[in-house]
RNA sequence: CGCGGGGUGGAGCAGCCCGGUAGCUCGUCAGGCUCAUAACCUGAAGGUCGGAGGUUCAAAUCCUUCCCCCGCAACCA
């Protein structure tokens, strides 16, 4: 089967984050997942260049609107290279293909009279170059951020009706109660929905925003960024000129974050519907990364976690480790360099050493190679099987945020358990009796099993990390299939020691 | 009464839906081991589960109420 994934497209107007790392990292997880399942998965993230915030970037620049958005852009794509994510596509709403896509969208639904001209009246401020609603004012009327009073203007715009669609969405939303996940999000936005929608302007006039697609019916006005960004999703599959649209888009998966949901359980539902298309098959809503300790993430308090940073201290994997394993799924939850290292030592200390320890003791005693397993009990198998039982019953089910935390989980308990079994069997005892040789062998080799069983659950969340395990254990293909076959290793591979899988971290 | 989420040993979380010995990771302490990355194994200390009331033989879990924190509140990614 072939499932679609996609991430929010990010803004251009600053520098990628621990957020946009975090969603695309888990976008990447879940693409290895399923292919370890046999899936084919096509995955896109990407970049937003339109609307008044890049443009204002721009402005600031001084660069041209082409080079600075080519530049702001790379820095996303690059970081998402640098941490292994392997996506198919990476959307650039700059891309004549995903505009030309949006202007036929529009013009359809214009033709059919589904948008509206009028004027709006609103509160202007000029400082912010936005309409401000009079819960934004503070005390005195007055725009927070620039403490003028905004001006009462009216402006011709056009406009998409949601209300005529409400009951539908309530009714789409109570009967397929794992499209919105997890569940708390779909009740937050049945709660947006008791109320009537209001008409979404989906029009900027160029006099205030030039960056941005122009409407079809009226060249004085651009197309409202929401309306242009979430048609990404499927102009990435090339909608309205590719027939296997209809197949792909069934198994699609938006994975977006708590603040943009109501453009994607709202806005974007009702504009599919408008064209007929289902909504998204799966959207998995998270939570944001905030500070140790609770506080938001800010410069002036120094909590800011850089992507960057922490793969030039820890690495990689350690880094995707952290995040898959530590977002709650209640709630926001906490990152700080502090807890980074804390996820990476214990990386260190249950998979790195257990690795570490075994091989060495290959080496020494067995002459490099994978020894025999023909001593091995009763007791050796259940380890190998459990853990075995424990990683299928994992890949049995569909990627999920869940699924993905649980994956994270079970690993530590796997080297945990096989960890304990080590230290329980004392090899290092047998390698010194030559009467035990049989048994000495069938313990190494079950733990080799084990570390190779939790090699290859390892690989969508530590791609690096797997290869370097399974390279070490003779078996060199990278071929991660979601087959957990208790001693399954191959007798007589030459093992590789390396160097440390988490190496530990200077202390300065 | 705008809507939603949260408050569990020093830190970060699970458990709550479907009441019944309060669990995990890190940290601390003691012992063990010596194959290994000062790691690993075993054990211990440390929590009146935000407060108060209620239901119940029994409440972190259900009900009521109060306090605190965080989002969202509809042209604000």
């Amino acid at each position: 089967m072939e499932k679609y994934i996609t991430t929010p497209i990010y803004y251009l107007n600053g520098l990628p984050h621990i957020g946009h790392a975090y969603t695309s990292i888990l976008g990447d997880v879940m693409k290895k997942f399923e292919q370890m399942r046999g899936n084919s998965v096509y995955y896109s993230t990407g970049t937003d260049e339109h609307g008044q915030k890049n443009q204002h970037s721009i402005e600031a620049s001084g660069l041209s609107a082409e080079e600075f958005l080519q530049r702001q852009s790379d820095n996303f794509k690059n970081l998402f290279v640098e941490l292994g994510i392997d996506f198919d596509y990476f959307v650039r709403t700059s891309k004549p293909e995903h505009k030309k896509i949006v202007q036929e969208i529009l013009q359809n639904i214009y033709d059919r009279g589904l948008i509206v001209k009028k004027s709006y009246e609103g509160l202007y401020c000029e400082g912010c170059e936005q309409f401000k609603k009079k819960s934004d004012l503070d005390e005195n009327g007055c725009c927070p951020d620039h403490k003028v009073a905004p001006k009462a203007i009216s402006e011709e715009n056009y406009f998409f009706k949601l209300e005529p669609y409400r009951g539908w969405l309530i009714d789409y939303i109570k009967s397929h109660p794992d499209w919105i996940q997890p569940a708390k999000y779909a009740n937050e936005v049945l709660g947006m929905l008791k109320e009537p929608l209001e008409d979404l302007c989906i029009s900027r006039p160029k006099s205030r925003v030039w960056l941005g697609v122009e409407l079809p019916f009226d060249k004085d006005y651009v197309t409202y960024i929401w309306f242009d960004a979430l048609v990404n999703y499927i102009s990435t599959l090339n909608y309205g000129h590719n027939s296997d649209f209809e197949k792909v888009w069934a198994n699609s998966h938006h994975l977006i974050a708590k603040d943009i949901l109501k453009p994607h359980c709202i806005y974007w539902p009702i504009m599919l519907h408008a064209l007929n298309v289902a909504p998204v098959k799966h959207c998995f809503v998270h939570g944001y990364w905030i500070g140790e300790g609770g506080v938001k993430m800010s410069k002036s308090l120094g909590n800011v976690v850089d992507p960057v940073e922490v793969v030039n201290m820890l690495g990689v994997d350690a880094l995707r480790f952290y995040l898959i394993n530590n977002m709650t799924l209640t709630g926001d939850s906490q990152i700080s360099i502090d807890l980074l290292k804390q996820g990476y030592k214990m990386l260190a200390n249950n998979v790195g050493n257990l690795q570490m320890r075994v091989l060495k003791m290959v080496q020494k005693s067995l002459e490099g190679k994978v020894p025999s397993k023909a001593g091995v009990n009763a007791e050796d198998k259940k380890l190998v099987n459990d853990i075995a039982d424990r990683f299928t019953r994992i890949f049995s089910q569909d990627m999920s945020l869940e699924t993905v935390s649980e994956l994270a989980e079970s690993i530590v308990a796997a080297g945990d358990m096989t960890n304990a079994y080590f230290a329980a069997n004392t090899p290092w005892v047998l390698a010194k009796d030559p009467a035990q040789r049989e048994r000495f062998e069938a313990v190494v080799y079950t733990t080799l099993d084990a570390l190779h069983l939790i090699g290859k659950a390892m690989y969508p969340l530590t791609p690096a990390t797997a290869k370097k395990i399974e390279q070490s254990l003779g078996c060199g293909k990278d071929d991660f299939r979601a087959e957990f076959k208790a001693m399954d290793l191959p007798e007589g591979a030459n093992i590789e020691v390396g160097d440390p899988l988490f190496p530990m971290i200077d202390e300065k």
